[in-house]
DNA sequence: GTCTATAATAAGATAGAC
DNA sequence: GTCTATCTTATTATAGAC
């Protein structure tokens, strides 16, 4: 409405909005979507509840903007699997870059997870359409690789399914990994280790090499 | 206290805290702990409110009781590695207790899993203790495998979480892969498919056979 | 043992002062 | 743009009738 320097006027609101989306990224993990409570999102995020409603309405939006973050730091950190890298170079850096998201941005994927595990309903368009045709595409690939004897003939929708899940792992059951290991937290070369472990085991599991 | 027929006394009892205990188990997936509601649990298990609550005092105890039996089934659906089954028949078994568990009782996987993910609030000590002990014990039966020349020298930890994650995610994102592959629910041969599947690549990876 | 009614509190959301 | 005060509804839990 007021013009008042419109260039500058979004300066305040972006770092609140970054705050409320930081806040709610935790209060969402801790306590689930309906758990969780717009107030306590405004407490940590340091601003009053209704300035956190003044930016994004009710607590659905705020939801949205934090799985819309989560998908677009998917979409970047998921690499690509492509076939003139061959299956070696593909696996490895397909592998590198799943387990590099797990102990970079940990909290992405356990919003995500909890998401599916409690009935993807936020995210059922999401996992019909980019995602189904995201994995038809690339076990196609693999599929050319199996035909021409490059690697063992494995099922390549199980083969994606394995790698997500054992690299996802790291992120999810973070708490689990560290208590059952007696440490505090990972450590920078902890994600050297697992993804040398994982993408060794994996190509040997596909006789590749 | 008036002792009317003692021994059948209970039957009620026992239906009722079964229903409530099968309704909460799907609200607390759906809602988590914090979002689940008495009043819900109640709705869905056909009783007033003022039942459950008479029976389980609070919400608490209605998911401590759903937590002990998740681990119960855990305890009794885990199997066991024992160094007399030599690796191959040891991870057959394993992996194969794993699945099947994953395919009947998805829901207990994904009590367990948001649990951990949520940061294992009423978990610590589980993990801390039992499931520290039993993973060393696991890991100390691989490495004899290793020292014999049995299977390839991998770290048994990192080999224990492999298995965990790539048999769990067929409960716990049960979601996503029957979207992903556009069917309605998991068929009895899934269970089948996978459980081969994950044991021969699994094998291969450890260059066992 | 079972259930209705209700007390006490906390939630999402908005109106309107600054 | 920012925040205080408040409305409305939903929640846990209990008291007490049956």
């Amino acid at each position: 409405m007021t013009d008042n320097s419109n260039k500058k006027q979004g300066k305040i609101r972006q770092q609140s909005q970054e705050k409320i989306l930081e806040a709610a990224q935790d209060e969402f993990i801790t306590n689930g979507y309906k758990g969780a409570t717009v107030q306590s999102i405004a407490d940590s995020a340091g601003l009053p509840k209704a300035n956190v409603l003044y930016y994004f309405k009710n607590k659905e939006n705020i939801y949205h903007a934090v799985l819309e973050q989560t998908l677009d730091m998917w979409d970047e950190g998921i690499g690509d699997i492509k076939y003139e890298d061959g299956p070696k170079v593909a696996i490895e850096k397909f592998v590198a870059a799943k387990v590099n998201m797990s102990f970079t941005a940990p909290k992405a994927s356990k919003i995500y997870a909890m998401e599916i595990i409690q009935g993807a309903q936020h995210l059922k368009e999401f996992a019909r359409t980019y995602l189904r045709k995201w994995v038809r595409e690339k076990a196609k690939v693999f599929q050319k690789w199996i035909d021409e004897g490059r690697m063992a003939d494995v099922d390549p929708i199980s083969l994606i399914f394995l790698i997500w899940s054992t690299t996802q792992h790291y992120a999810d059951f973070e708490t689990q990994i560290l208590t059952i290991m007696n440490r505090a937290d990972y450590e920078d070369e902890d994600a050297d280790h697992v993804a040398s472990f994982l993408t060794q085991f994996i190509l040997r599991g596909l006789n590749i090499e």
